[in-house]
RNA sequence: GCCCAGAUGGUGGAAUUGGUAGACACGAGGGACUUAAAAUCCCUUGACCAUUGCGGUCGUACGGGUUCGAGUCCCGUUCCGGGCACCA
């Protein structure tokens, strides 16, 4: 018997991997391209737990099964190293970000090493460094020049835009005028927004940064605030990020959250005229925004956003004291308190407006429920028909007039767009006339009277037919040090583009890492930052003089920066004329397959699809979407194990007595349990407070309690994976990672099932020797049994792995080699064929194999087996009256039939004739009442 | 509140997509080998009844429905998870 030593194994094949540079990728147009890719981690100060290699695995065994299948594979690896945590590190502890960083980038690497991971690290890219990042800066400078034309719906050389205003007349010769109207279309612009700031963490957010009032880092309270950012204008590509959904394999629930995220929202915009504040004369007009343009009979008041610009227009000089006092009261609200507390508050204009439907006043209020960054910032209320203009109505004391037949809004408001409509306009009134024509809605659904509506006011130019996005425009930088550097310096104020040949600009160096006493980002502490124009270079800011010599922006750009075009570059990740050049991206395209995190819906997952349609529009990137299949692999989550202490005491209670005692739960290391029996001595050397711990037992062991938590290390339930490999071996952690359900699903990390992977390896390498030790393969023919064994394998595993059924795959595998065993299979012709089933998920005892079978190539290139139905003789046929909508075909048997009586007469049917020709019935199964399953197969 | 996904043994999970529910693995129980332990191997393992052999009944969160046949399809209910949330 020769043992399985897989510890010897990986270590030499690993090394033989990385010495032939087996996975070295190269461009070849006569191959098929695979691009295989994973969301690139953040390298934290933790390391890899279990959970982190889960995505990586999965997407290593398809890259490697599409390898064998002779498709040209790129499954590249990388560090998205720029980012908080190594800033608040370094602000803590002095230290570098950049040390920290690339201290935790080479733990990570050693973890993935052991792991046998089919990476090209030839291709490897970090996100901070200067050679990645030139082209980070390079793509912001060419979303600065360029803006999105919605004729031709992509982006354009700003240029153009200059050349039309010139012909338009409206072009200004005024350099600042020119510069502030070019902002309004640039995709990448200095833009006065309300942001999300954080004061704890001296940043701007970005809205998927937020949850719930608070950072996701951290969770320190975000406040609103005006502030000029650098934005991108993502929102100018929202309906082509709405309709590329439709184009890529992404899971329902993925796309969905980015539809809710876009939130496309057809409606009308109507305009209301409204009376000037001293009296009764026309004082101008504003727009509103509805989707219910069948309610315009039942508007009783507007609403305007505090923020809104018409409210210092339209507040009369008798309200203002009022509104004033109101609008202070908004501001000392934070965004938090403004998203729980949804108490009605609000104020009186003093102004009114008119419908123009019905020609009625409508007294003009304000209230924080209508937001000022959707729609025009002003509604109409029909409170009859929407629950918040309800509340409003019902607080303030307001009309409500109802516009659907049996709507019932004495306690709520009818919400539902369905019903006949009625009141439009009410009895005894008349519509106002445009034209001659006027608009009458009563007896059409409340869809006809939304179609309806919006053609009158079209035809009569009364609104326009408008649709609406919730995406905002991406708020683009961040008051941090550890990001990239903008290649921007302001010249008399006006942000100016640094040369694009003298990219990239590198992040200078500061002393410290915290913003500068007078308030400016951490940037503000460099010194050797500003740029001299004529002799284009950086130098000392002492120098600055506004003639020559100007500084240089002091934001950085945001952690999603570096992470929207990375797939791009690691098509060609030397190149440094270009961020990759025509032939790699012809050749590799966009990414098959890209494996990562739900998590990354709304952030990276937007930003990416964006930015490579931008560089799309460019030529750069030859596809749309950047991401044709995306699998989303789900958290592992800890498995936490507990003691209970005897209060007051250092004795320890097993589980099953705990309610005998007054105990309290205590967390234990889950690593020095094993199938929740705790190692009763090495909990003694665990903490020197235990050493002299005291256990009750029962039949002699000590039972943990545990429950499902987040992994982490304060819970002491982070299993990490050098410790399942060196226990067990990286192909049984491959294996059991995979084993342990749907890739897509969340679940607890549990290493008790593990023994089963590991058994399941040593039972297939059992298979290989005899009782000396002797390779015991012949070359005689299969019996057909093997080949049965074999093929059905081929089918499964085959199958399994293009729909990411891994567990079950590797059941397969289980039974199949269970039954090899049995059969006594020596046959090299199977065996061969079994390993190279195998190398995906267990590359490196594939690898020993394979040589020990007299193979001289590497097993990651076995041609992948090629299944044949011929094989699994047997087949089922059904004999019965119709089902399932198709027709084998009909047959009627008598109710009281026996089972056999049935099987007879199915049997002897001439239809039957078809199946049953040059078969020979295996068995035949009669389920109750009328089906017949027969098992035939051919006649030997 | 709205949208999406789900609920199967003690546990993780299978089920050819409407055709013998519980594959595979863990755990548990029993046995073999062993001075002993570990490792390994064999048997049992959804529940209940019958066990002298066969076997029988009930079972996929709950209540209905469609069908010869439902874990799977339809309607309603409960529960858990995820997303959005004053978006007019």
């Amino acid at each position: 018997m020769r043992d399985y030593n897989f510890s010897e194994i990986e270590k030499k094949w690993q090394a033989r991997w990385v010495q032939d540079k087996t996975y070295h990728v190269i461009e070849d147009p006569k191959r098929r391209k695979f691009y295989i890719l994973n969301m690139f981690p953040y390298p934290s100060g933790a390391g890899l737990h279990v959970g982190h290699p889960l995505g990586y695995i999965a997407s290593d065994i398809y890259a490697r099964f599409k390898r064998q299948q002779g498709f040209n594979v790129l499954n590249p690896m990388g560090y998205d190293s720029y980012g908080l945590p190594a800033e608040q590190y370094a602000i803590q502890t002095g230290q570098h970000p950049q040390k920290t960083t690339f201290e935790n980038i080479d733990r990570y690497r050693s973890q993935l090493d052991k792991i046998g991971f089919s990476f090209d690290w030839d291709r490897e890219v970090r996100t901070c460094d200067p050679d990645y990042y030139k082209w980070t800066q390079w793509a912001f400078q060419k979303m600065f020049n360029s803006y999105f034309d919605q004729q031709l719906q992509k982006a354009q050389p700003i240029e153009k835009l200059i050349d039309q205003f010139k012909s338009q007349g409206t072009w200004p010769s005024d350099p600042k005028a020119q510069n502030d109207l070019l902002m309004k279309h640039r995709i990448a612009f200095l833009g006065e927004t309300m942001v999300n700031w954080c004061p704890k963490l001296g940043t701007v957010l970005a809205n998927d940064e937020v949850v719930e009032g608070v950072s996701v880092r951290g969770g320190y309270p975000v406040e609103q605030k005006k502030m000029r950012q650098w934005c991108l204008r993502i929102s100018a590509y929202s309906q082509r990020l709405l309709d590329g959904l439709d184009t890529i394999q992404w899971s329902d629930s993925i796309k969905e959250t980015q539809r809710n995220w876009i939130g496309r929202s057809e409606g009308t915009e109507v305009e209301f005229h409204y009376l000037s504040p001293d009296g009764d004369s026309d004082g101008g007009t504003f727009t509103i925004f509805t989707t219910r343009a069948d309610t315009m009979f039942g508007v009783t008041f507007m609403v305007l956003a505090p923020e809104s610009e018409l409210v210092a227009k339209l507040t009369t000089p008798a309200q203002k004291a009022q509104v004033d006092q109101y609008l202070a009261y908004v501001k000392s609200r934070t965004e938090r308190e403004r998203m729980i507390d949804h108490t009605v508050t609000g104020v009186f204009t003093g102004s009114y407006a008119i419908n123009p439907f019905t020609g009625e006043k409508n007294p003009i209020w304000i209230s924080e429920y209508v937001l000022a960054g959707y729609g025009t910032g002003a509604i109409m209320a029909v409170p009859a028909h929407d629950s918040r203009d309800y509340a409003f109505a019902r607080h303030f004391n307001l009309p409500v007039i109802p516009l659907i037949q049996g709507a019932d809004v004495s306690t709520e408001s009818y919400d539902a767009k369905e019903g006949i409509v009625i009141n439009s306009p009410a009895q005894g009134k008349t519509s106002v006339m445009y034209d001659g024509e006027s608009l009458v809605l009563n007896g059409l659904t409340v869809q006809q009277a939304i179609a309806a509506t919006k053609q009158f006011v079209q035809k009569h130019n009364i609104g326009r037919v408008k649709v609406n996005y919730r995406l905002r425009d991406a708020i683009f930088s961040r008051q941090r040090y550890w990001g990239e550097p903008f290649p921007v310096y302001y010249k008399n104020g006006i942000a100016t583009m640094i040369p694009a040949e003298c990219l990239p600009v590198r992040l200078p160096q500061v002393d410290n890492f915290l913003p500068t006493e007078s308030g400016e980002p951490p940037l503000g502490n460099a010194q050797l930052w500003a740029w001299d124009e004529a002799n284009r270079q950086i130098v000392d800011k002492s120098l600055i003089d506004e003639k020559t010599v100007f500084p240089i922006e002091l934001y950085t750009m945001p952690g999603f920066a570096g992470s929207s075009a990375y797939y791009l570059r690691y098509m060609d990740p030397h190149n440094d004329k270009a961020l990759l050049s025509r032939q790699a991206a012809e050749y590799w395209q966009n990414v098959d397959l890209y494996v990562g995190g739900s998590e990354h819906a709304t952030g990276h997952l937007i930003y990416s699809r964006f930015w490579n349609k931008f560089l799309f529009d460019l030529g750069v990137s030859t596809q749309d979407e950047p991401f044709h299949k995306l699998i989303n692999q789900g958290m592992i989550q800890g498995r936490s194990n507990f003691v209970y202490r005897i209060k007051d005491t250092n004795t320890f209670v097993s589980l099953g007595l705990k309610d005998q005692y007054d105990t309290t739960p205590i967390h234990v290391d889950v690593n020095i349990v094993r199938n929740d029996i705790l190692d009763t001595q090495a909990f003694q050397a665990w903490r020197p407070e235990y050493s002299d711990a005291q256990f009750i037992l029962e039949d002699g062991k000590y039972v943990c309690g545990w429950a499902i938590e987040k992994m982490s290390k304060s819970m002491f339930n982070v299993v990490n994976p050098d410790m399942i490999v060196e226990r067990y071996g990286a192909d049984t952690l491959r294996l059991y990672e995979m084993f342990l359900g749907p890739v897509e699903q969340s679940k607890p990390w549990d290493t008790n099932g593990i023994d089963g992977c590991h058994r399941f390896l040593r039972k297939l390498w059992q298979l290989f020797w005899d009782k000396d030790g002797n390779l015991q393969v012949q070359d005689n023919h299969p019996t057909a049994e093997n080949l049965k064994t074999l093929h059905k394998l081929i089918k499964k595993v085959t199958a399994d792995i293009e729909t990411f059924s891994y567990n079950t795959a590797i059941s397969a595998f289980m039974v199949a080699t269970t039954e090899l065993s049995s059969q006594q299979c020596r046959s090299r012709q199977v065996l061969e064929q079994l390993i190279s089933l195998i190398a995906p998920f267990a590359p490196h005892i594939a690898e020993e194999l394979w040589h020990a079978i007299g193979n001289q190539t590497t097993v990651c290139d076995a041609p992948w087996p090629q299944f044949d139905e011929k094989y699994l003789v047997e087949s089922s046929i059904r004999l019965g009256v119709q089902f399932n909508g198709k027709v084998r075909f009909d047959m009627q048997f008598p109710a009281d039939a026996t089972p056999q009586q049935m099987t007879d007469m199915a049997l002897s049917a001439p239809e039957a004739a078809k199946y049953l020709d040059g078969m020979q019935i295996v068995k035949t199964i009669a389920i109750p009442k009328r089906i017949v399953n027969i098992v035939v197969k051919p006649q030997a």
